[in-house]
DNA sequence: CGGTTTAATTCTACAATGTAGAATTACGAT
DNA sequence: ATCGTAATTCTACATTGTAGAATTAAACCG
């Protein structure tokens, strides 16, 4: 069973989890902001961007245009969310990699669910 | 800090898992053995082996040939260690995915280590 | 010795993902 | 209309993912 298993990439991983934990407030640019204060990591908006479209091609996210009612000027939101194919597509992945890292040693302790 | 953290791919990581976690019995076949046996993902031998010779030129494993004293028939194993670099790399990407799921809800509990 | 079996690695090729920067779109205000 | 601002889309190329065929080499056997 489970012939292709299909485990997301690094960085799709990582934006997933970013859509994830931002709930409904997920876009562009929060999506960037979240991974550069969680991770240290600084990403361009373009390689934000593409992986969303591939992650929404793959049906992994939806996305969705900000409705109207902010005044602020500048272009529409468009907003994602986390599928549930995305969900379990994120949930192999990173069940892979603990499964992996059981009991090796020199390696961080997990992080606590909460 | 951290411009260019350079996070390992997604295979890359479990394979480098899988080194580490096989000690000094890591070799091509070994290998490909640890990662289906643990994550039920099948792979090919072709790509471990490139995945391996990538982390090598990375400097994130290093490998030897094995020393005669085998008398099994075939060509020499090429064992593989992790390197100090391919550990702080393993446990960088590692840590951002700890990271970004911290007290996301939906995830599996993380690995316990032992 | 020369062929056969066995174990393992290397080579070749192409698809998918990673990544950045420039260009573009669209809105509100002046 | 045009300007500044906020955000997204486009274009392009590098790196990683992945498989399968080909190759290498040691031990065994007659």
């Amino acid at each position: 069973m489970a012939a292709r298993p299909d485990l997301p990439g690094a960085f799709e991983t990582l934006v997933m989890l970013a859509v994830a934990r931002l709930g409904d407030t997920a876009y562009g640019m929060t999506v960037r902001r979240a991974l550069e204060e969680r991770t240290g990591h600084a990403t361009s908006l373009g390689a934000v961007y593409s992986t969303l479209d591939r992650l929404e091609t793959k049906g992994y996210v939806s996305s969705s245009e900000s409705e109207g009612g902010d005044d602020r000027g500048g272009r529409a939101k468009r907003f994602f969310r986390l599928t549930a194919p995305g969900l379990r597509a994120l949930n192999q992945g990173i069940e892979a990699v603990d499964k992996m890292r059981e009991g090796v040693p020199g390696l961080p302790r997990p992080a606590r669910a909460t």
